[in-house]
RNA sequence: GGCGUCGUACCCAAGUGGUUUAAGGGGGCGGUUUGCAAAACCGUUAUUCGCCGGUUCGAAUCCGGCCGACGCCUCCA
């Protein structure tokens, strides 16, 4: 049985989707103004573990993935630099999607982006004036009003009367029925220069939240299963989108909402200023494997922080090497292959399905390598028992997907692997060792076996 | 001020009332193996879970207080 943490009722919950096998996932998206950061890969990385589960349990993941291309840092972004909106945001989603697959992500089904769908947003923004949920202001936008939704606060458990609005609340509300009242539409400024859409109210731009519930909505219909995204979205992002959805649809809007943890980096969070601040092409660059940064960020529960360093490299290496000799011994002494796992995999699942404990199922994936390495230097394994392994070993990595495609020897690396079995045969010791030296600077391990020399990857 | 999270060995990290006198990984130490290595295996590395009380037959796990770290409170995943 799956269950799932769910933000709205702060516990777990077992999962039971709308449509009996099906599944409509909405994970929010990154706004395209600079590089995505590892920080916001954290997120992205738990999302993409969420569904490599819900596929292995069978179920039809149906994703969607929203990009962001319009709002104040993307406008700023392209009058900073004398370019147009969408040279900024293409640029920064192509950027974003090389990264994704860079980390092995399963691409959502379809990625929509905010400028395409201004009409979808527009007609439910109708349906909220209608219902007397929002109003024009002077300015020309139009809010959404707080106190017509009686449930708001819900997810993040604030009562709105209780709360302290901090300075951040601009002068320029003034206008406002109530200063937490939410835009929908923004009118238009001059700042925001070409960057406009005509609408009812006269030109402007769609407000922030209203992109998720309106695309999420067309694509996954009013009510769907599961709203992801990082723990910062809760307040106010999901919560107005709830606001938004469930009010102009009246009826449920997600099931489910999970949230992942804040990633740290080096202790604290991540800031430009203080230079502590990694994008999955730094890392790559600092001779980190895209495997390894899968491993380090899912060795964390996801709803725990995880703190990011460089030094974990080493640990992340490690781990995934153990799993590739486990994967190596057990190729050479089976092929047949059924589809059957071993025992522990039921515990492995166990883990997985209470709330996607990863730490914990790696945990016991790792027990379970070591009593197959166990077994085998005993030789007390069976063909059934390697034969499991390697299917155990090919489901862990379709959840993990932490085992990098196996590159060949390259040939020269083999020659000098047979030229110094020549000096070990006649035990020329000094130049055997010069020759394994040779090797390691090509990068390859060699290790000295009874069925000759064995390779692996630094 | 409000809401909320966390504090487990040298490091990372599970465990949220009894099969735990606390998984797993990294690191260290000792050993098996090896020409030496590498890999692998075996043993070892927390009588204890920030501190102090309480509840209970029994607590790392529940409750209260304190200390410490952190997040959100209008556009940051």
């Amino acid at each position: 049985m799956l269950r799932l943490y769910n933000s709205l009722s702060r516990k777990k919950e077992e999962f039971i989707p709308i449509i009996d096998g099906k599944i409509n996932l909405y994970t929010c998206g990154p706004t395209v103004y600079d590089v995505a950061h590892i920080g916001n890969f954290r997120t992205f990385l738990f999302e993409d573990f969420l569904k490599r589960v819900l596929i292995a349990r069978g179920f039809d993941v149906y994703h969607v993935m929203n990009i962001t291309d319009v709002d104040d840092k993307t406008i700023q972004k392209a009058l900073a630099e004398g370019k147009s909106l969408s040279d900024i945001t293409e640029y920064y989603t192509n950027l974003f999607m090389k990264d994704l697959s860079i980390l092995k992500i399963i691409p959502a089904d379809v990625y929509p982006a905010a400028t395409e769908h201004v009409d979808g947003m527009i007609q439910m923004i109708q349906q909220l004036i209608e219902k007397n949920h929002a109003y024009l202001a002077q300015d020309g936008s139009v809010y959404f009003s707080i106190k017509s939704f009686k449930d708001y606060g819900s997810l993040t458990n604030i009562k709105m009367s209780e709360m302290q609005h901090s300075d951040r609340v601009s002068s320029d509300e003034y206008s406002l029925d109530n200063p937490q009242d939410f835009a929908l539409w923004k009118a238009y400024k001059d700042e925001d220069g070409d960057v406009c859409w005509e609408s009812p109210w006269g030109k402007g731009r769609p407000g922030w939240h209203m992109e998720c519930s309106a695309m999420s909505i067309e694509y996954l219909g009013n009510h769907f299963d599961i709203h992801c995204g990082g723990v910062d979205n809760k307040f106010p992002h999901h919560e107005n989108e709830i606001a938004q959805s469930v009010c102009a649809k009246d009826t449920p809007f997600v099931n489910y909402w999970l949230h992942s943890e804040f990633l740290l980096v080096d202790g604290g969070k991540m800031s430009k200023s203080i230079g502590n601040y990694y994008c999955v092409s730094d890392l790559i660059e600092k001779g980190m494997m895209p495997e390894e940064i899968r491993y380090i960020l899912l060795s964390a529960h996801y709803r725990t922080k995880v703190n990011f360093t460089i030094e974990k490299q080493h640990e992340a290496k490690k781990g995934i090497q153990r799993i590739i000799e486990l994967r190596a011994r057990l190729n050479e002494i089976n092929d047949n292959m059924d589809n059957d796992l071993p025992l522990e995999a039921e515990a492995f699942n166990n883990a997985l399905d209470d709330d996607l404990d990863s730490p914990k199922a790696l945990g016991i994936f790792f027990e379970w390598v070591r009593s197959v390495n166990s077994a085998l230097d005993k030789k007390t394994i069976s063909d059934e028992q390697s034969s499991q392994g390697l299917n155990f070993i090919t489901y862990f990595d379709s959840i993990y997907s932490i085992l990098p495609a196996s590159d060949s020897v390259p040939q020269s690396v083999i020659d000098l692997a047979n030229e110094r079995e020549i000096t070990r045969q006649n035990k020329e010791w000094g130049k055997a060792d010069i020759l394994r030296e040779e090797i390691l600077k090509k990068g390859w391990i060699v290790k000295d076996t009874i069925d000759g020399p064995k390779f692996s990857r630094i």
